[in-house]
DNA sequence: CTTGACCTTGACGCGACGTCAACCCCGGAT
DNA sequence: ATCCGGGGTTGACGTCGCGTCAAGGTCAAG
């Protein structure tokens, strides 16, 4: 008779896994000797290393039990099936393992390269980092918010950036975070944004975003905390009868001019 | 500002989730309102979804803060180490099929198949199905204890079969197993068994098998267990001068006749 | 008689949350 | 005023396969 060190040595496990096996039932509770020791003999070892066996080769311990009294068929229709979970287990670390490494490739943190690019060349027209950081910031979200929508519109920030205006408007916007809250020259920014509005909304740019609307909200409203002048400028906007900054948009009651 | 499902809706993470990153200090303690709901601005949302990024990315929880505000040296450098532990994972996991595939191939459970190849050569000599079984249960002990010396040792009990002793004994033991433990006939498995070990002693055959001395003990234990006759014919035998089954070995004290 | 190596049960810990339970808060309909 | 439904809050248990510690009882040997 063994005791269950013994048991576990010849089986190539843990005390500790023995009675792990014992208390989820997949190892009958042995006999006690006179002092309350477990007593094992051969019939136990082999049960032991037949689970052994089947725990090395990924099956959970809750499954082992039926394939231990399976027939052939039961058998080889169950490894197939925890065949199966592992090869998705590997499929999904390797996924991780893409998306790490296109983290590793610089995906600033969250960022598609299209936004990356499209940062860079604000960047080049000497666009200020702290501006920066905040469209960053915005693009982030957007990008969680649509992921598949992302790289279009950035394809339209692109092409926006052939207007001057649009130019010019990301020059004074640069500046601008710095500005109190009160600065007269808000009325140039307001001018060289409801040009670019007026004109977007001309040639159809303004077409559906694919957010809804407490998205946009939480945009606006996150603009207008990024900086002193942000509420100033949405509200001379809202008095021309835009409605908005994250979605082009007339409020409903404006005249057309 | 946001409450916690807002947050959770814009980054892409369960409620829970968001809490759990609380819990643990992954996510600063937000803010409440006036009735305890914790509020929530963009820079929250910006940095769960880089918080998800890297989660998704398999990066655990524990080691993502460290990676939030890394340099990019030291990102890189435990990006690398992460990958490193995933790839290791995928290779745990292969090594698991690989072990199920062979299972799934006919190792019957436990066995190596120079073993089962052994018992099938039992089989065909007419041995017992019975008998097989108890042969079948030492070599799944043996396998266990010496992984690597099985297939030596299967190979020269293949050699022992060669002697037409060897092949009576077998023949013997089958039917022993029913046997009464007072059956005369034991006398005659203990003669031929004697012969073949004098002759394994004269080859040179009765080396260092790599068990140790309380593991033989515990296989002869197991064969005195596995039938009523067995306990006679160990009995006989040790009157002789021998001293156990597992291992061909006499004792100490015995006159070399 | 002590020592040290065994045995026993019971409990917490890991990782990343899911899933109750029990209760509070708020706005809208009855 | 009340109810309802859909938020929010904390607290606690469950997952999986054990490792590890605590606090004690048992046993063979010196």
């Amino acid at each position: 008779m063994l005791t269950i060190s013994q048991l576990a040595c010849y089986s190539g496990v843990t005390v500790r896994a023995v009675r792990h096996y014992h208390q989820i039932g997949l190892l009958p509770e042995a006999d006690r000797d006179s002092s309350g020791y477990r007593t094992y003999d051969a019939a136990s070892v082999v049960r032991l290393i037949r689970i052994r066996v089947l725990a090395n080769a990924g099956v959970p311990l809750a499954r082992i039990e039926e394939l231990l009294d399976a027939d052939a068929d039961d058998f080889s229709a169950a490894i197939d099936d925890i065949d199966r979970e592992l090869r998705a287990d590997i499929r999904r670390i390797q996924a991780s393992r893409k998306r790490l490494a296109s983290l590793a490739a610089g995906d600033s943190l969250a960022l598609p390269p299209s936004v990356v690019g499209y940062l860079d060349r604000l960047r080049d027209l000497g666009v200020d980092e702290r501006y920066i950081e905040l469209e960053r910031d915005s693009w982030i979200m957007v990008a969680a918010q649509v992921p598949d929508g992302i790289d279009e519109m950035i394809a339209a920030k692109h092409a926006g950036l052939d207007d001057p205006d649009m130019v010019d408007l990301y020059r004074l916007l640069s500046g601008a975070v710095d500005w109190p809250a009160d600065d007269p020259r808000v009325v140039e920014i307001a001018d060289v944004l409801e040009r670019l509005m007026i004109r977007a909304i001309e040639d159809g740019q303004a077409e559906g975003d694919g957010f809804d609307d407490p998205f946009v909200d939480f945009l606006d409203a996150t603009t207008r905390e990024a900086a002193p002048i942000a509420r100033r400028l949405l509200a001379i906007l809202e008095e021309r009868g835009w409605r908005g900054w994250t979605r082009i948009e007339r409020k409903p009651d404006s005249d057309p001019r």
